[in-house]
DNA sequence: CGGGGAATTGACGTGCCTCAAAACCAGTGG
DNA sequence: CCACTGGTTTTGAGGCACGTCAATTCCCCG
């Protein structure tokens, strides 16, 4: 390997050249603090698929950032069974929930070939204390996970099935969409179990529900490759705006029973 | 009201001597930042029963520590829903999911009569950004709201009913313990409703399994006031330590019907 | 003592889970 | 090129935990 090479690995790696930059950095950020980011953050040997990136109970050193490909996280009880708390796509922190107890509290295993960034704890509070603003950016990210647990939370309390599966779709869309993807065709990573399992139905419940969603003509499937084929439709049966629709007028229940 | 009087009020709402102070400050924090901490510790009026702290939609001006009582925020669908998030005790700090879009994303309602803390969004960033350790904190803080919604999520995904039913009281009996309350008297400040709302059960199911835990001789319940009589067999209906249980031997299931 | 919200209790219905089996697909080796 | 294997996904039949509806009962409070 020649020097050119390494130089040119070195700067791809690098945050200056990232095109998640602004994803995991704060918006106004000069050249000087840049350079200084660069100096904390490696990357990591690549994950394959099902391949760990930390487990619940390991001391926290680092958080991580996904680069390519998807993570998703969960936590095990006592029996072993899993409850999957997110998927994180390029771009997207993977962590924070152990900055409390300086331990990992869930799982983080890779859904696909997939590329991190690895910054340890210190040397980013380290840098948060004297970059302006970055300690702000943390706080926001943190808040920001927050938010997106309550938006789970909502999904698997306060939703039918069908309902769920349309926002998780719908949802996809957006954030792979928000990535430069085409909004209509989501690459599914993650099985039809770790689906089941972060809407809270059975296996059985999600497939019948994607051939439901395919019979309506709302979607079509094949396998892991889904095509939105009319948004408008997902965007009513997710209950996301409910314009006068008729037919399904189900009463809406403090505590239904999907929830 | 006398000067004396004045000070006196002063006094005991300053952070030096409350008593609650090892909850929302770091643990080693010496005079000189305690005092500084006190002069940007505002006392709000206290709030009456069902009287909201903050809205969700508002900009985000402060954070808020519950003093006395107890407060449950929630966001509401487009049909007016209501799904709790979470209800707040006596030390804990209310509004965090607010930084990360500057606005409030739920309601803050107060459960009984209670008095709150506050502290200015902007000088609370200004003292983290000062005292060693205390930008730390906030994102331990946030960390472990993070950890108490994955808590709730499994709660409400993974247990049945009666399960539910039994965690929460568990969890519920604990932090008021931490609190310096018996453990065994749980005076609960929230309505059925509330509680079945939070646990993503009918009310009707809250009420029988409340019966039912009665009938089991592991609780009494006479309307808001909980005893808990038996806390091994709380535990062990609650899944937290199964304990070669013998009588429920339920199939764990990927999703259960219930969440 | 009477009004009204909160909580309880009972009868019944159903959305989703469970169990079971078949179909599909990717990878491997003959 | 195709049969073989194992995991994933789909499809069908039946059951149950919890929701829904409806009617009391219980308190709190004026």
């Amino acid at each position: 390997m020649t020097l050119v090479q390494l130089d040119l690995a070195q700067i791809k790696r690098s945050c200056s050249a990232c095109s998640l930059r602004h994803l995991c950095l704060p918006a106004p950020i000069d050249a000087a603090d840049l350079s200084r980011l660069d100096a904390l953050v490696r990357a990591r040997r690549p994950l394959k698929t099902g391949e760990s990136l930390y487990l619940a109970g390991a001391p926290l050193r680092s958080l991580f950032v996904v680069r390519s490909g998807s993570v998703k996280t969960f936590v095990e009880d006592k029996e072993g069974e899993a409850q999957i708390l997110g998927f994180h796509l390029p771009g997207e922190l993977v962590g924070l929930d152990a900055l409390a107890e300086d331990a990992h509290q869930c799982h983080a295993v890779a859904l696909e070939h997939t590329t991190i960034c690895e910054v340890t704890v210190p040397q980013l509070l380290d840098v948060a204390s004297q970059i302006p603003g970055f300690q702000r950016h943390l706080l926001r990210l943190q808040s920001r996970e927050l938010v997106r647990d309550h938006e789970h939370l909502v999904l698997t309390s306060r939703l039918q099935a069908l309902e769920r599966v349309a926002a998780f779709l719908l949802a996809l869309s957006r954030r792979y969409h928000h990535l430069g993807h085409p909004e209509n065709r989501i690459q599914l990573s993650m099985a039809r179990s770790d689906i089941a399992n972060y809407l809270s139905l059975a296996i059985e419940t999600v497939s019948r529900l994607f051939g439901k969603l395919s019979d309506m003509k709302v979607i079509s499937v094949r396998r892991r490759m889904v095509h939105v084929l009319d948004f408008s439709k997902l965007h009513e049966l997710a209950r996301e705006h409910h314009q006068g629709d008729a037919e399904h007028a189900y009463p809406i229940n403090a505590g239904n029973q999907a929830g």
